[in-house]
Order: structure tokens, then C-alpha cells, then sequence
DNA sequence: TATGAATGAGATTTCATTCAT
DNA sequence: AATGAATGAAATCTCATTCAT
């Protein structure tokens, strides 16, 4: 299962099968199940070698939340057109976040799971990535109210009080949460569920989303009962 | 913190204590990370006795995940009466979800986070509630759409081929979990942002999720484009 | 060779066994080379007991460097009684201090050497109490030189200006140091050659320090009191 | 501090960079915590080509040790004129020692303090110097007796029972000890306090030495020669 | 009902040392 | 003359778990 062992390679080499081998023991057992040993077999090398390369086991894993942050958030943006319409520029970034997700199980459960559950330093790791993210989807939204806003003042030709008041800043940070958070779940679900593909989940939060949204931007809103 | 150190007390009160001292401990350090030790300390007991009623350290564990998945479940089913209409349902739903887990942030810690992280036989505990609550948002959006088909029906009299087709199975299935999901992750988003309060985060759930849901009961749906 | 084992002690003896035994450990072999496991066995338990109980290599190395201070100014004080003239409590003092450090050669070695050589923290705990010995030492020839101003002051009837200045301070100091210091080398001295025993060594130093060695090759010299 | 990374160098060279390194790190850190690693860096050569050059960590201390064994006698030796009288042959020495102990504080912990803390071949490698000038001080003795003798015998003509017995050799072996002990300590002592000089030093052990305390009582003091 | 005493097994980490070039 | 790549062995320390009372 682990590579073959080949031996004398160059340290860059190394370091990526080392890497390899972290991510997918951190993501399949856990940050503290993980065992250096079983990391270190996996890749082919001896233990001391890791600890020459990577350091430590702190620093093993932040090597991998990194590594895996920086290619979801390349795989989302490489996917995705600013110059296109809000809503194409949304779904080409789901499908490529459910694509990347479920091609690379292991990282996003690193990313998602792990990180997230062992210590506030390796929380913030993912926490800036995420927030790269909420931040896109964030503008996203405002910008499809800016258009929506548009649209409906054209159709009402006298400037009528009509206009709908834009959404309140809290409200899209609320949503856009909302939002990811829909997406990351499903990304769950969809690696448990392996008849779902990246396709699918993106059309179900799609539709999920954005017709809700496109409600939301006509102004009409949902109001909780007063008690 | 901890209990009040008091001799000989009866078993299922004894039990009780140490449960809580282990969601508090699991909720806050994880289940590796959690030592038996720091339990019984915090429970107030010798670590011995710990075992003579809990056995062993998963079926603590276990133990924990069960009685606050009774917990949310209960909280959730209290808020709810079935003969309101579905969005009333939901969002009282969602309302004493919220509510519990922003009173229970350890317990919700262990359920969502600890219990998914530490194996398959812990996770598949939490699946089993969780499948539960999905089951019961599966019925609710069924049953509007039924009820949504039906006013449409009712305001075209003259049979037209207006009448939108109900939703697919698989559609409504992948729409409850992103529902679920949108609000676990609003939970974790809730409970780490003290501003705001679950009546907050209902809210904007609802909108996100009513909104959205109100349209494609109309039939209006979203498609991704063809490439 | 280890202490018989003998299960279940109370944890004070299980204690004092384990120091022996570290004390043995750290004094023969030093603080880094003696290896937790060692002295485990040798006290005839686990080493997880050792660490419940005396918590971490440095915290054991820290109790045995007390317990052998404390023993060996304890010896020293026990040896010594003021009211006696300066050079009787000098003598006293010598020779308790050379048949204790005959007796633990393990302890003076864990206070010479092994205390110095590894790390500031416990050359400090050492530095206390060596410090006190000192005191009492220029205390002594402080004692001693008032002593002989006024026994000179005697001697010459019409106050003369041949009345000796006193000692400046800082050249008893230096004294003491000295002498301090020729006594912890002849204990080494005396451990490592078995013929020489503590009343022998104490007469050389006395000797050598007390007359001098420009007096002893005038043939003058201190004979040590008979009991 | 570590050499600057020369290419290609003559191995007696390189040989010397690597011991200068080594006495360096065994002398602040001892044998055990320094780290081959941290010797090469500092020698700024590679972990092999030490091990070429001086064939493992003991061979590499053993180097240590008898190079700076040799150092410290040779410059003792430089010091003494043996022409002159025992005592300004005994202050020369003195003085000698000092400075060197205070000019070299690695190369003496090293002698002093690792060498006799690490095992007890290294302790033999400088049992064997030290031995060396323990003879040298108990010739100096003697000879310094065998004059005292003469000239008491020179001022008591007429055969008088007043002729002092010379020393026993086994008082005159453990006069020296003493004297190099107290030597030791008090470059120790001098190392660790910066305000005083080696010329201080030697003059404190001197006026100890020679004089004895009995005789500073009574105010007599020996004094350095002014050169 | 309750606990003080005790341990087997395994975790991370370091280090002296060698190989192949 | 010199080094980058690699490891076997052993160190400290932790933890779930049991025994005997």
C-alpha cells in the first residue's frame, strides 16, 4: 500500500511522499490516533527522517492543513470567472469545491474535521482559509443585489418608491455562512454517499440557494412569528 | 467546577455526575485527548469507580453521544406541534434546536464535532439520531410541497398543464441534508459568536431556507447550465 | 541487588525507596546517562510509579538533590557545638563532614558533581546550601581572629601598637572559599582512596589549614583533640 | 562564533577547528548534551567528516580532554623557574594556573567538571595530569621541609633535641591534595566571580597555604612577590 | 459503595552513526 | 577532502486499565 521503497531520493521528493502519507493517516485516523510510526511507514522511510524533514508532529500536521488549504482554495478559484453572471460564478465555484472535495477525501477531511478539532492553532490555520472563502461568497450575494436591485428599478419606469431597500450587511455575512456551511456539509455527504456525484450535490445546494435568494432579493421575506 | 465531593451516593446519581464531567471533558479536549483521569477528578470520584459503572472508556463515550443525542432530539421534538402548519414547524424546529445547542455547547461538541472524528463506530451512533431529525425535515418538505401542489391546483381550475410535477425523492433527501447541514454549521457559527443569539440564527436560516423552498415549490428552479 | 520486591507499600516508603535508588543511579552514573528505567528497577517498581510519584526526571533529580543537602548539613550541624573554642568546632565540624560523605558517596556525588554539571536550576538548589556552609565557615574565622586580637591585646600590658589589624572582610571570605574547597576535594580525594579515613582526612586539612604549611615545616603542628 | 566555512583546509587544521568546537559545546553543555550535530555545525564542517577525522563521541572527547590536559600542565610548567626558593616556585605555579583556568573556562569545565562527571575513562585521562601535579606540589614540599630542616638545625648548633622530625610522605601526599583541591575550587570559585583575578586567587591560597589561618591570626601574612 | 496502589503498552522525540557519492 | 540522505536504538513520559481491600 505505502510507496515502494526506493532509496536516496532529493529532500523536496521526500517531503511531498511524507506529506502523502501524513494526509491520509491524519485524515482517515485523527490527529492524536495518528502515529508518527504508522506515518512513517506509510511513506516509505524511517521515523527519524520525518522528524528531520517535518520537525515535529505539530508541524507535520500544519504542513498538511496548509498544503491541503492552499489547494481547495486554488481548485475553487482556478474554477471560477470573475467577468461571468453572480449565479454561474457560484455554481462553477460549488462544482469545483465538490469535485475537489470528493477527489481528495482524505485533505478535506483534514481540513474539515481534523483541523478543526484539535487545538485553536491548528483551527486558525483553516479558519483564514475559510474565510477567504465566506468573504468570495459574501461579495458574491452583494452583488447579485446590486443587480436585482437594478433590475427592478428598470421595470418600474417612474421612480416609483418601489425600490427594494438593499440587504443589510448582517444579514448577507448570516447568509453567506449559511451558505459554506450548506456546502461543507454536503460535501460530507456526498464522500458518505457514493452514488452522489459533485455534479448533483452542486444542483441541490444550487437550487437550495439560489432560488431562495432570488426571493430574497424581490424583497420578499420570511418573517418569524412575533412570540 | 467540579461536583462536591459526597460519599455514597446512589448508582444512577453517581452516574450522572460522571457523564457530566465526560461531556464536559470530551466536549472541550476531544476523545484522545480526554483522560480518564480528568474525568473521574472532575466528577468527583476515583477513576475505579468510573469504570465499575461506565466499564470502559468507549463505552463512556458512547454513553455520552446517546444521552445528548436523546437530548437534542427530545429538546427538538418538544419544540414542534405537527398539527401547525409546515414553516411553523420548521422554524419552531429550528428554533429549539438552536436554542439547545447554545445551552449545551459540550454536548453539541461531542455530537458534531468529537463523535464524527474518533471512528466509525462512535460516528455511526450520532448517524443514527441524526438520520432521525433528516427523516423528520424529509417529511416536512414533502408535505409542503403536497400542500404547495395543491393550492396551485386549487387556483387553476380548468385542469391546465400548469400543475407543477412534486418533487423527486432524491431531490428532497439531498435538500433535508443541506437544510441539516446549513444549520450545524450555523450552530458551530452561533456558539462561536456570541452576538449572536439562536433566535438570530433561526431567522436567518429560514429566510435562506423558506424563501428558496417557497420558489421551487412554484416550480421555478434553477438549471445548471449544460457544460 | 534492587530492593526485594514487595507489593503494595504505602506511597511515603515507596517514596523514600525510589530516591535511594536515584540517588544511587544519578550519583554513579550522572543526571543524563541514569535513565528512568534504571532506577525504576533498581527501586523494584514501574516506571509509571515513579512518575506518579515523583513526576518527571528533573522533579526526581530536584528531590534527591534536597534530600541529600538537607542530610548532609543536617550531619554537619549535629557534629558541631557552638559554645566550644573556634578551632574545636572547626575540627568537629571537618570530621562530621568527611564520615558523612564517607558513608553517601552516592549523595556527595550527586551534590559535587552531578548537581554542578547539569544545568543552573540545580547547581542553585546546591548553591544554598553549600552557601550556608560557607557562612558558618567565615563565621568561624571571623570568631577565631577576634579571639587571637584580644588574646595579643592581652599579652602586650602597656597598650603597645603592636595590636594586630583584623582581618578585612573580603580576604575571609576568600578563606572560607578555600578552605571549603579543600575540604569537598579531599572528600573526593578520600572516597576514591579507601585507606584514607575521614579522621585522617580531617587532620590533613586541619593541619594543613589551621597551621599553615610554613608552620608545619617549622615542625609546629595541630594535633586533633583525642575523643 | 563558528568558524567561517572554509573549502578544503589541511585535515591538521580542520582537526583543530573540530576540537576548538568540542571543547567548546562539552565544556558549556557536558558530554552527554552536547550533540555531534551541534559540534559540526559550530566547526563548520559536515557530521562525517568528523567522524572521519576523530572517529566517534568518545574518541572526540578523549581528544578534548588530553588536549587541554596538556595545555594546562605545559602552562604551569612555563611558569615555574625551578631555581628559585619552594615558596616563589609554589606562587609562580600558582599564578600560572589561574590564569590559564581563567583564560580557558571551557577547556577547564571540561577537565574539572565533564571530564569526571562522564564515566570513569575520562576521569582516568585526567587522573593521570592531575596526578602528574600533585607529585610536582608534594616534591615541592618536601624539598621546602628538607630546607626548613636544615636550617633549624644550621640555628641549633649543639645537637638539641629541637630538631623536628621531617613529614611522613603519606602526610606530605595528602598536604598536596589538599592543596591542589583547594586550587581547583578556587579557580572554580575565581570563574564563577568575576571581580577576582587570578592574582587575587593565588594570593588568597597563598597567605592560606603557607601562612595558615593560626598564623594570619596572629597577623602574619606571606606576600606576593611584586614582579 | 468506594479507593489507593500499581502496571503493560505505546506515544513522541533525539542521537550517534553509516552509506553512497 | 567532503557531504546529503538515512536509520537503529533508546530516552522520557502518558494512559487506559486492574488488583486488593
Amino acid at each position: 500500500m505505502g510507496a515502494v521503497k526506493t532509496k536516496r531520493m532529493p529532500r523536496a521528493v521526500r517531503e511531498q511522499q511524507m506529506l502523502d502519507a501524513a494526509v491520509q493517516i491524519f485524515g482517515q485516523r485523527g490527529y492524536i490516533a495518528a502515529s508518527m510510526d504508522d506515518i512513517a511507514e506509510l511513506a516509505g522511510v524511517s521515523k527519524p527522517l520525518v522528524y528531520l524533514y517535518l520537525n515535529s508532529k505539530d508541524d507535520l500536521f500544519t504542513a498538511c492543513i496548509r498544503r491541503e488549504a492552499q489547494a481547495l482554495f486554488a481548485a475553487v478559484r482556478a474554477g471560477v470567472r470573475r467577468e461571468l453572471p453572480a449565479d454561474r460564478q457560484l455554481w462553477d465555484g460549488l462544482l469545483a469545491f465538490f469535485t475537489h472535495t470528493a477527489r481528495h477525501p482524505d485533505g478535506w477531511s483534514v481540513l474539515h474535521l481534523q483541523a478543526r478539532t484539535h487545538g485553536e492553532v491548528f483551527a486558525a490555520e483553516v479558519t483564514v482559509v475559510r474565510a477567504g472563502i465566506v468573504a468570495f461568497v459574501t461579495q458574491l450575494i452583494a452583488e447579485a443585489a446590486r443587480d436585482a436591485l437594478a433590475r427592478s428599478a428598470d421595470r418600474a419606469p417612474a421612480g416609483g418608491a418601489s425600490v427594494d431597500p438593499p440587504l443589510p450587511e448582517r444579514d448577507v455575512a448570516g447568509l453567506a455562512e449559511a451558505l459554506v456551511g450548506a456546502a461543507e456539509s454536503l460535501a460530507d455527504w456526498a464522500n458518505a454517499t457514493p452514488s452522489v456525484t459533485a455534479r448533483q450535490a452542486a444542483a441541490t445546494l444550487m437550487n437550495f440557494a439560489w432560488t431562495g435568494l432570488g426571493e430574497l432579493m424581490a424583497g420578499r421575506r420570511w418573517s418569524p412569528p412575533s412570540a
